[in-house]
DNA sequence: TTCTCATATAGATGGTTGTCTATATGAGAA
DNA sequence: TTCTCATATAGACAACCATCTATATGAGAA
């Protein structure tokens, strides 16, 4: 995944409530009626962070009858975190040899 | 880690130019200057990405002479990638037992 | 069809963001 | 001190964002 997906997926996070909204997610399916009860905004603001999330390919929409139920999007989010997986915290003076923070810190 | 927290870090990495820094930061710290080649933006608006990195506390700076240098802060990281490890992408029906998506996906 | 309920869309608004140019700061060299 | 270089700050601007109210859509019930 190109740092440019990466950026979009990060704005999209970058909202406290849709944290708390993945983070419902991880349990279990949730429709829109479900997911709004347990926030402090309308209806509509729930439906554009839902939008954003799925916009991004985050979260999955299922239909049934009258409701929407949102689960998280397993492949993007797997890659999503193997991007970070890749990023390491590693300090090296320059000119110096490579050495793992995880040597080097305390 | 708490959502807030997260969602702001999330907002600091919602910029592509600022995924590539540390992206190039993990391979070893970088001083603005070496960094600035790298992108095509001005001075002071890698400094501004570099302030916004460093406010949220995913990167810090060493000073050394006239050279600022950069690195990863390796525990905010570290606890920016266990959080999303607590969230799986777990599918269930409402009202039904509990299924990872890993078995139940293809 | 008509009503009701769940959700989506439209449009407005105040606040935030990425970028720039211009300027300040601060360290080492001359 | 004066000059130069690396970096930070100030201020401006167009674009974007989270939220709201009002309204539309669309499915099932009556």
């Amino acid at each position: 995944m190109k740092e440019d997906k990466i950026s979009k997926i990060c704005k999209a996070l970058s909202d406290s409530n849709r944290i708390k909204i993945i983070k419902l997610l991880t349990y279990r399916e949730q429709c829109a009626c479900e997911l709004l009860e347990k926030f402090q905004i309308t209806q509509p603001t729930l439906s554009h962070h839902m939008k954003i999330l799925s916009s991004v390919g985050l979260v999955s929409i299922r239909k049934e009858g009258k409701l929407s139920y949102y689960s998280i999007c397993c492949s993007t989010f797997k890659e999503f975190k193997s991007f970070f997986e890749g990023i390491t915290c590693c300090k090296k003076k320059p000119k110096m040899s490579f050495n793992c923070c995880d040597k080097v810190q305390k």
